[in-house]
DNA sequence: CTGAAAGCGCTTACAG
DNA sequence: CTGAAAGCGCTTACAG
């Protein structure tokens, strides 16, 4: 039915083996050959079937990534950046969404077991719930985290180095007049809301700031304004709000303008991530630079070499990030409140 | 090597035959032997291999997607809607980004091809440059194009109804006292451009408005910065500025308030997409509301369609956008310039 | 209802 | 350098 290497072989009047080796450049037959196979396969409309040789090679080619929610701009640009350093080795992306949910990331996972893919990224939802499903993963192929990581596995992560992050804001925020700081970010239950909490307090002691509240739900909008409304119910505002990420900063920056307050005049806010929305909303936010393309990179790099030698030790990749100051933390500057 | 159905047959005393009806639910075994195979398969880890039953069932459960730009905040809802639709029946997503080349476009959807997708869904990048390998691929597999499409193709669509869209749009405006209007949006090399851009100018054409000057470029933000520079400079500023996509609009708007123009006291501003950044920016932004789950949605019925009948007709399907009326177009409100 | 056998389309030792 | 043969792991007519 399909156009297959035996039609060719037949078109080019020799064997199958010699098709095969011919169209994989295997460099072992005569230069006339190889002409004479391509020509035929081309007059046949031959297509390579990279099932068959997926089955055959024990090899599929396929890397899956795993992502707790694509509609989270900080995801597309990573997924954009994976892809296309794939291409560089003819490899393609199976791309799945956890929805933020260990359940479905366990059946995600599991599904792109069964296909056979070549290696695993994933930013894990929790911190907790994905170690096991990870870890039964690890057996059967080659496993990197991105950005989040689940606790108590032995597996490549590449992400950020919140640490390096966090004292950078707190300092800049500090440099700014800031004495009193309210935290606003997620909870503990993914490494990124603990680990950039942590390293938040950490910076703050560091600083010799004083932490005037601390506030913890989701890494959304919503939940910035909501944190933003209860700041302004107590009546007893900080110097300064730094936020676990971009988003929880939109909403703070938005609601703290609704009840009357100015951005940066009154209060200043930072973020944490530097996606597109950072500088759609105003004023434009100051906030973390994270390597996004490094993080790809690194991240199928990593995956190479963990395919290349299954025994060698486990690596956490911490890349360092950027402060980029805008007009959330600058008095006077183009994009503060008017 | 692997753990394979001869193992789980061996154990449970079987045939791989019927080790593979008990495991594929193929109603035709002994409930006592489908129960002593399932046990058998858990006892020695089987895992079932897809890549080998998609060579011998000539079916993948894969589907391809291909769309310009996965940074373009218009395509991860998309995307994600696709991928929970395919869950449903157990299928895969293999994504790829032609970053807006043709010829990127081109390679991308071979390599789909040669892994046996079971279908394409995709956003071509250009109504012409695309049309050629749509074609060859259609002869492979079945291809549903979303959004954007592709000249001379006679292949099925779904997307908005920008004719709907736009007429709402310019209503909308000349509802609110809007006599002359400015057009600005993308070339119209992509399908998109080019049917928004002509829907445009016939609905301010039926609603009896003078189209004050029409500026294309690209769907960015920076390109509507640059229009809006343009509009100022000629110094003779239009009562509403009509966008093609609300990025555009995202631009216009800032644009124009950096130049101490009022949105929309001087000037009403109206996106199209809905996208979330239409929500970011300050005055938010009066819309179209695309409907992209059902577009997913319906994309995916559609393939499912042709892949049961090839023979079927071909259909276009537009949706019914909705306007989303936001401060960008409503002076006084609360979204509005301060 | 169950099993033996063929075969999906390819690659890769093994001979020559 | 080239070919014949085995086999990747499964499904599915074909017998019984």
């Amino acid at each position: 039915m399909a156009v297959t290497i035996h039609d060719v072989a037949r078109e080019a009047g020799v064997s199958v083996s010699t098709v095969s080796r011919a169209l994989s450049g295997a460099r072992r037959v005569g230069p006339e050959l190889v002409e004479r196979v391509h020509e035929a396969a081309r007059r046949v409309g031959y297509r390579h079937n990279a099932v068959a040789r997926a089955l055959r090679a024990q090899r599929t080619g396929v890397i899956g990534m795993v992502v707790p929610e694509i509609s989270n701009p900080f995801f597309p640009a990573i997924v954009e950046a994976v892809e296309r350093t794939l291409q560089e080795s003819d490899r393609e992306l199976m791309l799945c969404d956890s929805r933020r949910s260990p359940d479905v990331e366990r059946r995600r996972i599991q599904a792109l077991l069964g296909r056979q893919v070549d290696g695993l990224l994933i930013s894990p939802v929790d911190s907790q719930a994905s170690t096991k499903v990870l870890h039964e993963a690890m057996r059967h192929t080659a496993v990197v985290q991105m950005d989040r990581y689940a606790d108590q596995t032995r597996l490549d992560w590449v992400g950020v180095d919140d640490e390096s992050g966090m004292a950078l804001v707190v300092q800049h925020v500090r440099d700014h007049g800031a004495e009193r700081v309210a935290l606003v970010s997620a909870e503990r239950n993914s490494s990124s809301g603990r680990d950039r909490l942590d390293a938040l307090r950490r910076a703050t002691t560091t600083a010799g700031l004083a932490e005037s509240v601390e506030l913890l739900g989701e890494f959304s909008i919503d939940w910035g304004a909501a944190a933003a409304r209860e700041l302004v119910s107590r009546g007893d505002l900080p110097d300064a709000v730094v936020c676990g990420n971009d988003e929880i900063a939109v909403g703070v920056i938005r609601e703290l303008r609704r009840h009357g307050l100015a951005v940066p005049d009154d209060v200043l806010v930072t973020g944490f991530d530097d996606t597109p929305i950072a500088t759609y909303i105003e004023p434009a936010l100051t906030t973390i630079r994270q390597p996004r393309e490094a993080i790809a990179t690194e991240a199928v790099r990593l995956l190479d070499a963990r395919l290349a030698d299954t025994e060698l030790p486990v690596r956490k990749l911490a890349l360092q990030p950027e402060l980029v100051v805008r007009g959330s933390t600058q008095p006077g500057s183009e994009g503060s409140a008017s």
